[in-house]
DNA sequence: CAGTGGTCTAGACCACGTC
DNA sequence: ACGTGGTCTAGACCACTGG
């Protein structure tokens, strides 16, 4: 089995902040701290590594902009609930007739070694693949059809994994696991119509009105790690997009 | 008139990079440098502001991120060319049977000092609002139709600006004309159908399938500035949200 | 070659939380 | 009182751009 992503040393071309900010996050895909837990403090870190505070703050910044850590000042640094998926996952974030926003259940329905379609190609080259079936929903509802794709290089074994250990968000095993980090998203929303085949998946009448999120997500280095179409009704359909700071 | 968000003096409580990212952004609306102009550089600005070089970086750099700098190195730090909105407004981008990504035109159908429906009033409180509609569309085809409310307190006489003197894009307006600069968006991406009224704005048959985008924009000090609605057929949308750094 | 931004250092003082 | 992060300073060296 290959090395989880963090688990390589570090690309020491990179500026120290940079250097320090992949060892961290490797740190933390590996569990050295529980959440909410906290990190040691700039001084300590500046001294065991050897660099001065403000490069370390640097590290620790970025860390806290891809929303791993944060910060309260006269108390600490502190690695945040990885509400990651949540937080990137928003659509379907749920318009229900009744219901708030609530984190949709999330049940694996197929996880194979499978072709991989032209779009996942152009992405990551021609590379073995594992396609994941996911449906999601509230309540025994079905409001979500996704279907994903992952390099087996990165994920060596993903689809055998005891379906015990997967929870409803996968970026969490994703880095816990694989080592591999999130940290950038493109998600493309488009609107369809159901075909036989997602329109029985859904429990949609055929032809019925679709929304299409294309999501390509990306580690700290750029490279690509995931790419998946999510569909879903577009009559509950919602995605809330956030630009800009904050 | 009252004076523009950005000539105000900057409040003095804040951190002294803040003061001076406030003091830039002010001096950028008033059209102190061009397109593509290099503001003074790191050293110069110290100089002149009595901070420190890094005090000045980080100021810049703000600016930076919220996109209205652009730091080349070796050479200067330049005014970006406002492509804020068509990098923002970045659906309808534009999915057209043979056409490529380009800026829709604009046309303001109606201005005029209107009461504002609820979710502009729970934002921006009870206050009087300026209601503009427009319509948007590549060669003679309408795509979008958007309604747009912004506080008549800080756009002031903007529904008897001259229309020559609004391009296609209103958030440079917002900036050069009324000092208000847009930093955050919020999208929110539904589907819905067609009513009559939207129907005959968009020229499609009544109930056609409609993609539905509201947006919420924010100055960097966190205050609303304006909200909109747009619509447009739901066959050729395409929403691309970008999260993460980069 | 002079000037720019990019990185990094080794300090300082402050505001804030915790004990 | 002490340790934390937040701000700020006054330098340093480097990589790169431009004339």
């Amino acid at each position: 089995m290959e090395y989880p992503h963090y688990a390589r040393a570090v690309d020491d071309r990179l500026p120290a902040y940079l250097q320090l900010r992949d060892r961290l996050a490797g740190q933390i895909a590996a569990g050295t701290w529980r959440v909410d837990e906290a990190l040691p403090s700039e001084n300590v870190l500046a001294q065991q590594t050897g660099l001065s505070v403000g490069t370390v703050r640097r590290a620790m910044q970025a860390l806290v902009d891809e929303g791993l850590l944060e910060r309260r000042r006269g108390s600490g640094t502190f690695l945040k609930k990885p509400a990651f998926d949540a937080s990137l996952f928003r659509f379907f974030s749920v318009q229900l007739p009744d219901g708030q926003g609530t984190i949709p259940s999330s049940r694996l329905t197929s996880r194979q070694i499978a072709p991989a379609p032209e779009p996942f190609r152009a992405l990551f080259g021609d590379v073995e693949a594992i396609h994941i079936e996911r449906l999601r929903g509230v309540s025994g509802q079905v409001l979500l059809a996704e279907d994903i794709w992952i390099p087996s290089s990165r994920f060596a074994g993903f689809e055998s994994m005891p379906e015990a250990e997967i929870g409803p968000l996968l970026y969490p095993v994703y880095m816990s696991r694989f080592g591999v980090l999130v940290a950038r998203i493109v998600d493309d929303v488009s609107f369809s119509t159901a075909d036989g085949k997602m329109a029985e998946r859904l429990g949609l009448p055929q032809g019925a009105p679709l929304a299409v999120v294309e999501r390509i997500a990306y580690a700290p280095d750029g490279m690509p790690v995931e790419w998946r179409v999510a569909c879903g009704s577009a009559t509950w359909f919602r995605y809330r997009s956030r630009i800009g700071p904050g």
